[in-house]
DNA sequence: TTGAAAGCGCTAACAG
DNA sequence: CTGTTAGCGCTTTCAA
């Protein structure tokens, strides 16, 4: 049986709610009294049990990421969990997972989660970062939340990255090369992830003096399919474009595929670049030139910052972190074999 | 504030224990009471406390999966995830994650954890699964638990599939297409994957009546650079394989990285496969023929077996579950464009 | 088959 | 700065 409070107590000769009051880092206790019960609870080997913890104090110390049900083998999801999953080690406080279906009826669901579990905060992504209802409910349910690229301004805590800058700089980086005609895989309408990418490579042709065409631009789906389906549009057209910009890197296997198929090399007949950063990015060949997504980091700093909202109940801002742009083999001068 | 079992009772018009009967399925409640029960439960929208329940019950309601820190996108750890929080789904059970480095002392720190939280049961994946020393550590502390794919018979519950016939079988498929000389990347020593697709190959040479060549067998590590080294030394063999079968997709992609890099067209100069089925396999062209470890019925069925044992405290037995040979363009004939 | 009372291990008030 | 007392919401004896 392991030690309790009260074993902690006993030997450190204090009453419990002192140990309590170490446990908790509270700064009013003597330093050599909590000297004594620190080297008591070494000693006796205690770890407090966090189910009375969160009865009594009425506080979980669970933080819960809430995420749409993955498919095929989402990194993204992955990522973020590990963050999440590093930001709570060495705190008292615990990740839970919890995928919901995002075509389900959210905001009403999200009742149940909270009555059994009583997360002391939420991490939202995408899509459930954009859920309007689902957000407003956890604000009537008064309950922390911090969102991770939420396209929604309403979102007190957010963090995110510069996608629309990202976007834009491996644009630059494919017109820098020579490229003029760049085609642009769209994500899926509806999708933060999409604007604000389809508006970085337009930025970044403006600021090129390249005429924006729209034949030049094709709808996807985030799917490796619509990757093959919007390049061989692309490629089809009377002028095909010399590179292609997908907006995931998934999209981007799929315009390699299509390239494939078709007998043109890559970066030889056609450059192709994605985003994310995802692991298959350095595994296929060529290596895709793509920019890398910082999950990890935005899972970590979302936890963080929701629980120093409770903590010092100060509203954060929304963070930015930084990304890196990976330049591959996918990506040279048109025409250059 | 949410209602209490309390309310339900006064509710119904019954003592709080018969609720708590309804709640966890004990059989000696008359159907009508059960009935007005439930109706009560459901117009209080009333869902039991968990911190109240595991302190009471002595139980945490709580599975924990461990596994090792996952490197860059391990979509295996994801897609086990996935199926142990879908096992959950509908039990009063929830998943906690917990990343374990490999190289801790894991049987001591294994102690912290549980006494932290008590979980009622745990899900380990290799390399913990082949951890005796931890899984000493878990029968001493009386704790059930379920391996996946341990290579170890004194762990009593185990899921897992026929990785050795899945690879034999994949290698049966190059023999099949004409392919004499198959050169093989094995995992990382120490691995029972390595052992059991390293012993599959064999399996399927020997059937085939084609004498074992040391010389077509290189080590690797499961990672992508050590792919690239492998196939770098095979093909540099002065008879070189017309077929390359990896131990997993990763390395797989290494060998076409190889091949892309000296100008080796697949499948037409070199068929390569891999094992694993994850998502990039699908995503690299050509795709790549492999086998898929059905991930996600394991993590499922680890779960749902050791809760069993729970229940009926019945020792279940170790089970197998079906895996799926994806046959795509990376293979052909040898020497067929 | 059902109910009353006694905790599970901890923290929150309130005193001292 | 520290201790006492009373619960948190549920399950478990044990009795009826």
């Amino acid at each position: 049986m392991p030690a309790r409070i009260e074993d902690v107590a006993a030997h450190a000769g204090v009453s419990t709610k002192t140990v309590s009051r170490v446990l908790n880092g509270y700064a009013s206790v003597r330093a050599k009294l909590r000297t004594r019960i620190e080297a008591s609870i070494r000693a006796l080997n205690y770890v407090p049990n966090a189910s009375a913890r969160s009865l009594a104090g009425n506080r979980s110390y669970l933080v819960a990421l809430l995420y749409d049900n993955p498919m095929a083998g989402s990194s993204y999801t992955m990522e973020v969990i590990v963050g999440v999953l590093q930001a709570c080690k060495g705190t008292p406080y615990n990740a839970v997972l919890h995928p919901f279906d995002a075509a389900d009826d959210l905001a009403a669901r999200i009742d149940g989660f909270v009555a059994t579990h009583r997360p002391d905060a939420l991490v939202l992504v995408p899509p459930h970062a954009n859920n309007a209802e689902l957000l407003q409910r956890l604000d009537e349910l008064d309950i922390p939340y911090s969102t991770i690229s939420s396209r929604l301004r309403q979102s007190r805590i957010d963090v995110g990255f510069d996608e629309r800058r990202a976007a834009a700089e491996i644009v630059e980086h494919l017109v820098s090369l020579g490229h003029r005609r760049i085609g642009h895989i769209a994500g899926l309408k509806g999708h933060g992830a999409r604007t604000w990418r389809l508006s970085g490579y337009r930025d970044a042709l403006r600021k090129a003096g390249i005429a924006y065409d729209e034949s030049l631009v094709v709808d996807g789906d985030f799917a490796f399919a619509s990757g093959v389906a919007g390049a061989r549009t692309l490629l089809d057209r009377r002028r095909p474009p010399t590179a292609i910009f997908a907006a995931n890197d998934d999209m981007a296997c799929g315009a390699m595929r299509e390239a494939y198929e078709r007998g043109l090399a890559i970066p030889g007949d056609l450059s192709v670049c994605g985003f994310d950063g995802t692991p298959v990015s350095q595994l296929v060949s060529p290596g895709l030139t793509t920019v890398h997504q910082p999950c990890r980091e935005l899972g970590c700093l979302a936890v963080q910052n929701v629980l120093q909202s409770i903590r010092e109940s100060v509203v954060p801002q929304q963070s930015r972190v930084p990304y890196r742009v990976h330049l591959r083999a996918s990506t040279a001068a048109p025409g250059k074999p």
